[in-house]
DNA sequence: CGTGGCGTTGAGAAGGATCAACTTACGTGG
DNA sequence: CCACGTAAGTTGATCCTTCTCAACGCCACG
């Protein structure tokens, strides 16, 4: 039998977590076993349904969770009741804004999701005992930036066909984590009225738009929620 | 004489830092006066003319900057050359996107600026040594996702008319970050087209929509450059 | 007294929104 | 298994907001 050594590996990996897809990725990356096997004390894993309400705006947060499968969508509403959908979530993103006591957005299941939810105090005191988890969210809060600056190009100075175009790029880059090349065929997590408001768009537009992309043979509309892309590269050109 | 402490106050505030905008509202406000000491003998201050280019999109990043007074435009190009401004930066903001190797952004001076030039390693070192810093930075950038999110509503959304009402409400609320209530009189940071580029709109319809805001008495245009904003609540309640 | 940068105003064109009809997919109950 | 109902998506016609193009005003500067 191999003697216990005296460092970091004195714990082991805790099983839920050696298949998970966050484990390494995601911000549990940060975490050696023992900090790992404290955190799984207080977490557990659940199922949520398309739709499903996570988190609502100005809400107080209870908890924080890791996307394990499946797609996010964040959103924000005008009073009388425009809606804009300001980011989406794959896995293994955290969900839920570090340190804020209320959420600045709603969030919603997009597709079915798995998620890891991770009590708010669970969460906070990790983050203050280790620099390493800290570093990891604030490169994930960046990427969000940066990404929320790039989605602002879209939004600001596309045309309405640009716009379904950098959508369905989006998404065929990002809808499987585990996959370092983007996919040719895949279903999309959002209705054509959540694609309109991620694009600032009415679903009619939207829907013109893809069926001009359609006609142009850029994409296959297989199904109305699963399309396909022969060429990614042709994609990328409609981006503008 | 008082015996010396052993504690952070064994050293002083240096004198240069004593009046700054950023020495206890921004990252400055982490750094004991030991670690500030050490950081000022790298730094230096600069003053910059409005339009001066301070950071290029996809360039090397050699130094990060404190905004001590004055606005940054943060802004995107695509290659057809539309533009997109993505942010305003103020007081005491940090300019510079932490542990990257490049900008993502250009970054500009809107206004005549003073910055505090920080060498990268200087402020990288001294980020993987302190966790508060760290954790000043993170706040930041979460404080600028909130807002990158936010102003994503008033790009998809809202009308010519209420996005120029948003921007007003913005500068209003910002141009002044010692004072706590909004200004009821200042200077446009931008020009019409920068507006515009914030907007996704154009100068002609930027420039409509301020003389139709001025003929209804939401706001004085005293210079081009120079409003003046009677009732903040009015202006507000075109935001949409 | 030009000249050029910046801003405003007007007329016409165009892109996307709105309103409305129709199609497709899918679940439910007879 | 099919009739029905409903939700989601598509397509067409028309309207309206914003863009485009053009002329003009203001002001600083040589």
């Amino acid at each position: 039998m191999q003697t216990v050594r005296n460092d970091t590996y004195n714990f082991e990996t805790p099983v839920l977590c050696q298949s998970c897809a966050a484990r390494h990725q995601g911000i549990c990356g940060a975490l050696n076993p023992e900090q790992l096997l404290e955190l799984t004390k207080s977490t557990r894993r659940v199922r949520k349904q398309a739709g499903e309400e996570l988190m609502a705006d100005a809400m107080p947060i209870s908890s924080y969770a890791n996307v394990l499968r499946g797609v996010i969508k964040l959103s924000k509403v005008l009073e009388d009741g425009r809606q804009q959908v300001v980011g989406l979530q794959f896995a293994p993103d955290l969900l839920g804004r570090p340190f804020a006591a209320e959420s600045r957005v709603t969030a919603e299941a997009a597709s079915e999701v798995d998620l890891c939810i991770i009590p708010k105090p669970a969460l906070e005191s990790l983050l203050t005992q280790s620099a390493a988890l800290e570093h990891r969210v604030m490169m994930q809060a960046l990427r969000e930036l940066d990404e929320a600056r790039d989605w602002m190009v879209t939004l600001g100075r596309k045309s309405a066909a640009e716009k379904v175009a950098s959508f369905l790029y989006l998404i065929a880059t990002h809808i499987d984590p585990t996959d370092r090349e983007p996919e040719t065929s895949f279903d999309l997590p959002l209705s054509r009225a959540d694609i309109g408001d991620f694009l600032g768009l009415t679903i009619e537009t939207v829907s013109r738009q893809m069926s001009k992309l359609k006609a142009d043979g850029v994409v296959e509309i297989v199904n109305y929620r699963h399309v396909s892309v022969p060429d990614l590269a042709r994609l990328r050109l409609r981006c503008g």
